[in-house]
DNA sequence: GCTCTGCGCC
């Protein structure tokens, strides 16, 4: 800090300076100058709101507004912008109106930045009705109030209007700039329309734009990862010198929404070693790719890191911690990092009752929602549909009832699909399918597939035929080509010993040209990742593998073990069908941790598909004959075997 | 001296 005494009665030095700190972000410079000056003009007022506003400190940027107000000094044309982006940022709709009203009095709606800003708050707002009204009765129009126009219709998901709007800008002979393009290029990541996307790439690459505009390249990157376009998303990366955090961050995020975590892990790891600038996104993202193939030793390693680089105190990469150990399987670590959690954000809860929900922890979850209405958070949709969930996985039928009626009466959140499709889970798992299926029939919403197929997988549990036999042609009718119903259909008639109709079923498959999805499972050996696949012979240990499991096969034969070949699906001898268990993925990737892993160490199994029930008994065997506690995610939830039992109590 | 702009947790 500059003595004061040379600048002492330099107002306009001073003046400058602090214009200076608050430019490049540094608030708390700029207002120890800021209050020591006596004789304030309003560039000096603008610049303070100005640093607030846009340093992410928008609060103050209101406060100071106020303030200057009551201090006599008339806001000038240059002082609204930043006080309307502060409104915007904040979410104040009725401030928002208040300011609006005096920048009419004070003359400003004329001026073409205070219209932007207008237009741009009320778009943050999601006041489109209001965006139009201001646009229509700008006198100018420039193109900043356009591509205004253009983000605002994105971001409140009506990507199709900003393409109408884009149109009606070129009416004008006004030509895009790169705000434009980076508007449109959302509103094509928002529709995954890689045809509209392509054809900005090509007009960015034919004017050189990227060179202008950095941004552009991350809306590329990110264009082709919503498109399921992961070569072109790197080539796109590869490209480019100019990379900063987000371009790292898109391609991390891109390839985990993409089904490939391990290539997200493995650019994380580069970024670390490249010593690229990482942020809480880079660690929010790389969390998700864990999760999605349960690697919780790397989750550890984040999470050392995240210590170590001083993270810590970022709520949302909490809450991603939270969420990605209990998905990881460690629901120890989830609630130590909760319970440690300085700030904790209605998310943070939600992750937590789901992590509950996901162990089969009922009781916690319903324990730990009314902890966070206790202290009165206010729940949203979010949090409504991980404690519905909770209770659809632990049976609490009468607990889950009753919260999604309360939902709209008592805390004013309006029911939606996914809430719908919790209660028809719920009831339909805990076998009371008519009151389901009633509970469908009456909704005011129509049904999705995703209501029916859980309807039919109840009803296929219950083995309730007629009703399985119902809810299948609905799921049939609205995604054909979803293999997932066919199975679990011809599942229900094998059980029954129905044979010719597990025909049918599978010939209406063929017909189709439809394949079953493999099942796979993954492990975790030394923070690397194994993935099996049904009957895989390609794993390098495959004869130690298969060895084991003939050797266990023996010994839970011993104990009189007699397999339930019902969810084999083939018409074949009764041995052949035990054959067929055998080599379920799970059981690979078991016997390939019980050969590589200690005496009592946890076995941790993440496997694509529902656990079949055969192997569900085979695990608890395993787990008290091995004397090993074996934790297995399936695509729904959690089972932990341990002395032969198995967390989910057999319910799921 | 100003506005529009990308990646992310339930």
């Amino acid at each position: 800090m500059i003595s004061s005494n040379t600048l002492q009665n330099n107002t306009y030095l001073y003046t400058k300076l602090a214009a200076f700190y608050a430019n490049c972000g540094r608030l708390g410079e700029a207002r120890v100058i800021f209050d020591r000056i006596v004789l304030k003009n309003v560039f000096l007022w603008n610049s303070m709101i100005r640093g607030y506003a846009c340093n992410g400190q928008c609060m103050k940027s209101l406060v100071l507004y106020r303030e200057m107000m009551s201090f006599g000094q008339k806001p000038d044309n240059f002082t609204y912008p930043f006080v309307l982006k502060a409104c915007g940022d904040l979410g104040v709709v009725e401030i928002g109106r208040r300011v609006h009203c005096e920048v009419v009095v004070c003359g400003f709606e004329t001026d073409v930045y205070v219209g932007n800003c207008l237009l741009a708050m009320y778009s943050k707002f999601g006041e489109m009705d209001m965006v139009k009204m201001v646009f229509d009765r700008m006198p100018d129009r420039d193109l900043t109030s356009w591509n205004t126009m253009i983000s605002g219709y994105v971001r409140n998901g009506e990507p199709k209007e900003a393409f109408l709007v884009f149109q009606m800008m070129g009416r004008t002979g006004l030509v895009a700039d790169c705000a434009t393009l980076l508007g449109l290029l959302s509103a094509c990541v928002y529709m995954s329309s890689l045809k509209l996307g392509k054809a900005i790439h090509a007009y960015v690459v034919r004017n050189d734009l990227a060179r202008v505009n950095g941004f552009l390249i991350n809306s590329l990157i990110e264009l082709y990862c919503s498109c399921n376009s992961m070569v072109a998303a790197r080539q796109c990366f590869k490209e480019v010198t100019w990379k900063d955090t987000v371009s790292w961050n898109s391609l991390v995020s891109g390839y985990s929404k993409n089904a490939d975590a391990l290539e997200s892990l493995r650019l994380f790891c580069q970024m670390v070693l490249e010593g690229v600038n990482l942020d809480q996104v880079t660690l929010v993202s790389v969390l998700g790719a864990c999760y999605k193939i349960t690697a919780l030793q790397f989750s550890m390693s984040v999470h050392s890191y995240i210590i170590k680089q001083g993270f810590r105190a970022h709520s949302m990469v909490g809450t991603a911690l939270i969420d990605s150990y209990s998905k990881c399987g460690d629901l120890a670590c989830s609630r130590r990092v909760f319970y440690e959690m300085a700030e904790k954000t209605l998310v943070s809860w939600s992750a937590m009752v789901s992590g509950y929900g996901l162990h089969g922890m009922g009781r916690e979850a319903l324990s730990i929602f009314h902890d966070m209405m206790g202290i009165g958070i206010t729940p949203d949709e979010g949090v409504f549909t991980s404690v519905l969930t909770a209770c659809s996985h632990a049976g609490l039928v009468n607990e889950g009832k009753e919260i999604f009626h309360s939902m709209e009466k008592k805390y004013n959140v309006q029911p939606r699909l996914a809430h719908f499709s919790c209660l028809i889970d719920l009831l339909g798992r805990a076998g009371y399918l008519d009151e389901a299926y009633e509970f469908i029939k009456a909704m005011e919403i129509k049904p999705t597939c995703d209501m029916w197929a859980s309807l039919l997988s109840a009803s296929r549990l219950h083995k309730n035929v007629e009703l399985a036999e119902l809810s299948a042609q609905r799921v049939f009718e609205m995604n054909p080509k979803g293999v997932g119903s066919y199975v679990c259909l011809s599942n229900l008639y094998a059980s029954e010993n129905r044979w010719d109709d597990v025909e049918k079923v599978r010939a209406l498959v063929r017909r189709k040209g439809l394949q079953k999805p493999p099942g796979f499972s993954f492990t975790e050996l030394d923070k690397v990742v194994h993935r099996f696949l049904v009957g895989d012979k390609s794993h390098e240990q495959k004869d130690a593998i298969y060895d084991k499991l003939n050797e266990l096969s023996q010994r839970l034969k011993e104990v009189g073990h007699k397999p339930d070949t019902s969810s084999v699906f083939y018409d074949v001898e009764e041995e052949v069908k035990e054959k067929m268990l055998w080599d379920h993925s799970e059981r690979l990737a078991i016997a390939f941790a019980l050969i590589n892993t200690g005496p009592g160490a946890v076995i941790r199994i993440t496997k694509n598909l529902r656990i079949c029930a055969d192997c569900h008994t085979v695990s608890k065997l395993i787990s008290k004959l091995m004397c090993r506690e074996i934790v297995m995610r399936d695509i729904r939830r959690f089972h932990h075997f341990k002395d032969g039992l198995c967390s989910c109590g057999d319910y799921w």
